[in-house]
DNA sequence: GTAATTTATGTCAGTCGATGACAGATGACA
DNA sequence: TGTCATCTGTCATCGACTGACATAAATTAC
């Protein structure tokens, strides 16, 4: 790796970590761009040469945590049922981030605690959540050999994602709570989905009554 | 009603309106509050007064639709499921908007076409609908008798979000497919959650078999 | 090692969204 | 009619973000 790039990525890494401690200490609001350069000692012109918004800087590392998910799940082994492969693969990334090394878990949990305290950003994670949701469904129709605009494999995913998206509700700041509180709800989901029920239709087994109704 | 309250009204309505045709033609991030505030014959400062932001004002029907929802909601009989209730709001409201004089069909159909090809405001429409989620938490936790934080509650609030989420990925612009398309979804639920999976759980009842692994 | 090329950065100017402060206009009401 | 509350326009300002251009630094070619 040139020295170019380790450059870049130093400066980013910089940025990343200015940011977090700005916007935690004076808020995300009150924080400009100027400070975060000045802090940097860079150009407020190259802040956006490495990241697009003022909301990227901060979302970076829950961006990086869905690349890990997404790696995660394309790696699951096709025996795994769809929702199965999912949930593996939640429980797998988060797995990675209590193995890390002090310096990158302090700034992941930094991250966490910025976004959920500050409404705007969680909107912005929940946004990543959603465009990510598109892949998640290609990836899942894939696995279930139907078409990626098939409601089924979208039903699926709609049903973890939404599990994801509740476990952000309350601000839990430490990992461990949060995998408690993912597991009650992936308990909670056994018990009110029929089993079999992300599996592949296979035609002519419509279930026996309503559910809903 | 007062002189007064009928220009501001009018005022509102207009820039509205004035939005939503110049978004539509030349785009929502080409055009500027200052063209809005023209068309109106009003000064920008005036715009800021009646809507918080741009985007405020492409989604303010939106979240009348919302509003109406939750008025259906609240008055759906406490005889049917919690999520039974859910459903059938959006049947109702659905109906309301089927119902509706030409001029506020037109207005709504040209908000939803906007909405459905804007990715920004596709993406604040789905915050608008996740900031309305603790309301139907609230609304479910008091069908279902169990308190706000509940995760029961949250997960049928969830299930059901999900859902009508997923009736806005495909830019379905006419009335009648939405409502479609919305159908189809339910009729998927229904085969995927167990017959009484959203009732109040009857403490020692457990799942006969896991369902997701 | 030097020259040529690519690429990152700084500076400058500018647009646009959004807000506070103040003054004037206009409807409400006694 | 006159007082009061409220709405509106004007002005000034901030901060996020972008395009254009020049400079400096690293990479590559010779």
């Amino acid at each position: 790796m040139g020295l170019r790039e380790r450059k870049k990525q130093r400066t980013r890494d910089a940025l990343i970590d200015a940011a977090l401690d700005l916007f935690l200490s004076r808020g995300y609001e009150a924080t400009t761009i100027d400070q975060i350069a000045a802090e940097v000692e860079v150009s407020p012109r190259t802040f956006f040469r490495y990241f697009a918004s003022k909301e990227d800087v901060a979302l970076s590392l829950t961006a990086d945590e869905q690349e890990m998910f997404l790696a995660e799940l394309v790696s699951r082994p096709p025996s795994e049922s769809p929702f199965t492969a999912l949930s593996q693969s939640m429980r797998a990334m988060l797995g990675i981030l209590r193995e890390l090394d002090d310096a990158e878990a302090g700034r992941i949990r930094k991250a966490q605690r910025l976004v959920h305290t500050t409404p705007p950003l969680l909107a912005g994670a929940m946004r990543l959540i959603r465009e990510n949701e598109r892949r998640l469904v290609a990836e899942m129709a894939r696995r279930m050999g139907t078409a990626p605009d098939d409601l089924h494999s979208q039903f699926v995913v709609s049903v973890f994602v939404g599990i994801g998206l509740l476990c952000m509700n309350e601000p839990t700041e430490d990992l461990s709570g949060l995998a408690r509180r993912y597991e009650s709800l992936l308990t909670l989901a056994e018990r009110s989905l029929r089993p079999g029920w992300d599996l592949p239709v296979r035609s002519g087994a419509a279930g026996p009554a309503s559910a809903v109704s």
